[in-house]
DNA sequence: AATGAATGAGGTTTCATTCAT
DNA sequence: TATGAATGAAACCTCATTCAT
């Protein structure tokens, strides 16, 4: 009658684990327990906690995994023929950026619009700015973007592209948005202005 | 042993809660509860509901002071002798911004980076995003600023105020913050570049 | 603005409190609170306790004030000319008795199925048992009824009385109702079979 | 100084919560809490909530289980060898009743005048309504009750069996009771009576 | 006699996390 | 490694009653 245990591969387990939970928060955002993501996953309760210590670890977990998805989706860019273009290359990354978001559903707002995100910032060297700082760097020195402080400039211009695609997932119109936003960025970083 | 009843009129006990609050709020943005609230206050437990059905109704009365303290702080600019120069007044703002929203201490992630600020949005016509579009449209008028969407931008470009008053709060150099956000508005809105 | 206070002669605004608990318990015998009441009857809080010690005390005045209603519209009747027909005389009170209770719709409720009821025992001397007991008595001395215990009778046959009411007020057919409670007090006090 | 958990099987752990609610709403009726019994338990306030989702849940297994205790201690009579005699059988379940009742203490009042019993009416299946229904339709089946309508009969005289059983309580003679309780049952249903 | 702000005990319920098995 | 019963700290909210005015 009853489930016999399910021994897996611990790996398989905790991978099962998070699925389960991307499922679920998908769907929604929030009243999410760690019961449900269970119970999603056939396992039993304390078996959660022998993969995650708390529940803001899975979470953590989960956003790790989407960072690395990302990458996967929009690599950096390398030279193989010629010169990066860096202001198309960061006009991909950003729609990339923007459709990436919204496909992500609840899970956005659990894992960036919650106390969860406050409780555990993204770590610097993750994340976009980060990537968006090096991006900056490099086309600086190819002499493409004005000589901004790459840093702090990435984190705000990823602060402008996180607001845009909140703004389309609360139903602004998607193509606006875009093009905004990547006047936005030719704006901050274009070197045709007087410093 | 048990203190008085202190008869208060209305206002003066919802003041007192309110004050009361954030107080508590500013030294830690987790874990204040209303029964700390109406020990810090000198009420009773009944008393609180009495004036805010529930605990997201106290923090949105408290945004709302904030953001009316903040308007008294920065008020809009009148052309009293002369047009108004918008690129100062945007810098002018901006800054102000940042040192109101270090000030606000733990209030800061309490109100703008919670579950709360996710479950009750901040009202389209208050806070930063609609003053800043209405800045910008005047500036556009004025022929000061380029023709970016209004609103969309101003949406973007306050994300990116409030990651700078962020970046400062986990340590970054404020001037240099300030620098930074004060190029990337000026890039933003300057009409010398072509679109 | 504000409604002056009203200064009633303490009768009145008893009368008033009361009439307005009822109007309101009639709709709903349940979560009645002492706030609805006195709102009902314009009246401050406070100003229900200078009249009711407790909530209590304002059911067992109504309580009371229905007994004297059912009494003074059921009366007992009087030998005018000729004996009283005391069978004939029971039927009409039981089927006055169920018409009351309907009418009392709510009320009933309030006063006669709930944790109130418990707290607060009908007086032995008011309400129906005892009325029933006299009746009974009066009819063995005339002879038509049997020598049955009066008392512990009457009690009987009361809680039945009350129970075909709340028969026909789950919905049982009034007519059958009372055709079967017509019966069971005849078979019950009916001379006409062996002890 | 914290008590080891203990683990139970859940239908132990079940079994000990509604023993203590029993122990304790005998003592008194009003008044209890979840604490108090999960208390009285040994177990945690929200073990409670694991078995009975509110605290009128649990006083409804506990009303459950006292009509099977009633049932299995007033078994229906068998035709073993002979016709049953329905007279004597109802007068052996009258007395075994008012016995029950009594020994329920604070119990009866517990399930059966309180706001639960209204809020939660015994399902018509079960209780003494049903039962007594049965066994006069098959007295009258048998040719020794009158043809009175059963189950409106049944459940008026179920209530006068139960007021017979508060008047006990309440100080009544027991012996007289008894009697008088018997002779209405003989006079209800008898077919020495014509209609 | 009247007001209505204040009280606080009470009860409900939820769930992340622990731990005995 | 796995289980799932048990825990208990919160948070929520209600409302009869009190009492300062």
């Amino acid at each position: 009658m009853r489930e016999p245990r399910r021994r897996l591969d611990p790996a398989d387990r905790r991978r099962e684990l998070l699925q389960a939970a991307e499922r679920l928060l998908r769907r929604r955002a929030d009243g999410v327990r760690v019961e449900d993501v269970v119970a999603e996953a056939g396992a039993a309760k304390g078996t959660f906690y022998l993969y995650f210590p708390t529940w803001d670890d899975l979470l953590e977990a989960l956003r790790d995994e989407l960072f690395a998805r990302f990458e996967a989706l929009a690599p950096e860019p390398v030279e193989l023929d010629g010169p990066v273009d860096w202001p198309a290359t960061l006009r991909r990354i950003a729609a990339a950026y923007i459709r990436f978001n919204l496909e992500m559903e609840g899970l956005h707002d659990a894992l960036f619009h919650s106390d969860f995100a406050r409780n555990r910032p993204v770590p610097v060297h993750r994340g976009g700015p980060a990537r968006l700082a090096a991006m900056i760097s490099a086309g600086q020195e190819a002499g493409v973007f004005a000589p901004v402080p790459a840093g702090l400039t990435a984190r705000m211009l990823f602060a402008a592209m996180h607001e845009a695609a909140d703004a389309v997932r609360e139903g602004a119109d998607r193509l606006a948005v875009t093009l905004a936003l990547d006047a936005l960025l030719h704006r901050a970083l274009t070197p045709e202005i007087d410093p």
